[in-house]
DNA sequence: AAAACATATTTGCCTTGACAAATATTCTGG
DNA sequence: CCAGAATATTTGTCAAGGCAAATATGTTTT
């Protein structure tokens, strides 16, 4: 009988532990860069900031569904980049119960500073692929998370 | 000017939300099929006894490497996987300051529970892969995290 | 239109992780 | 060998997220 550990080789790792792996270096490397700019911004806030400037004012609700962030999690975020100045509660034009987030001008002025960030990371993190394989991580990645949602809706 | 959002397409994502939903989701699905047998573990505790099952009795230090966790929130998991009878602190033959933790036979009968969760999320979650395509994200990662790790110790 | 239900935001509570300090032990350079 | 640096583990402290309850508003059903 063998009573030694069943091992599998290092490479084998599994989907899940390869995903968190890269996802904490992801966060580590931004955080590095924007604190090497001598700003003060957890990654979080980074990414509400990117979805801003990218996609324009939305709902609290939509900013965190987004993002999967915890509604109670995006309220306390939000005071923090609204008492910061980067971005304005405003009343919802539609729907009383819900805000409009928007950048500030000085929070667009900050996310120009940060896109350099952004895209010196997320190209030293596929600086080894070719642009083909670039565009099938991307792909694949979709397709996982595409494949887990149905999974976890029904 | 344009005084309107800089949009960019949703497909156009970029790979670190990607990466982030995408653990979300499989760390929702993992825990979902745990809770569904009746048991009582979070993600985190599902890995460290993957790892130990697998790689066989380490150091608390390696463990916490191996899965990017801080030392101070390991020994809380080993406090509370011990408490519960799933592994073991022993004295590490060589070097008097560290561990050698291993799983008790309660703790491998766990993980023999728990394969199958693993195997049913890892299935879904690539459902739509080819062979190839999987062998291919793995491949991807692999070379991410390895670009990331450079970079970040440097 | 009223009741029942659903949704958006906020707040309180609890758990967990990161970081730093403390202690014990090992390693390294002289 | 010894002083100093490095490493393993533990513990305290703090910040952040998840969950549930509260409140306000919107939607659906009857």
């Amino acid at each position: 009988m063998n009573t030694g550990p069943l091992v599998t080789p290092t490479s084998q790792e599994s989907l899940g532990l390869l995903i968190n792996l890269v996802r904490v270096e992801l966060v580590r490397s931004m955080e590095a860069e924007i604190a090497a700019k001598g700003m003060d911004l957890r990654y979080i806030q980074f990414v509400m900031l990117k979805r801003l400037a990218m996609l324009g004012p939305m709902t609290a609700t939509e900013l965190a569904r987004s993002v999967e962030l915890d509604g109670g999690a995006m309220t306390r975020q939000l005071d923090q980049l609204e008492g910061r100045g980067y971005l304005r509660r405003r009343p919802h034009a539609q729907d009383r119960r819900a805000l409009r987030i928007e950048l500030t001008e000085a929070g667009n002025a900050l996310w120009q500073q940060l896109t350099s960030c952004n895209d010196r990371v997320l190209e030293a993190a596929q600086h080894s692929l070719s642009d083909v394989e670039r565009e099938r991580l991307h792909d694949y990645l979709g397709r996982v998370l595409h494949a887990l949602r149905d999974k976890n809706r029904s």
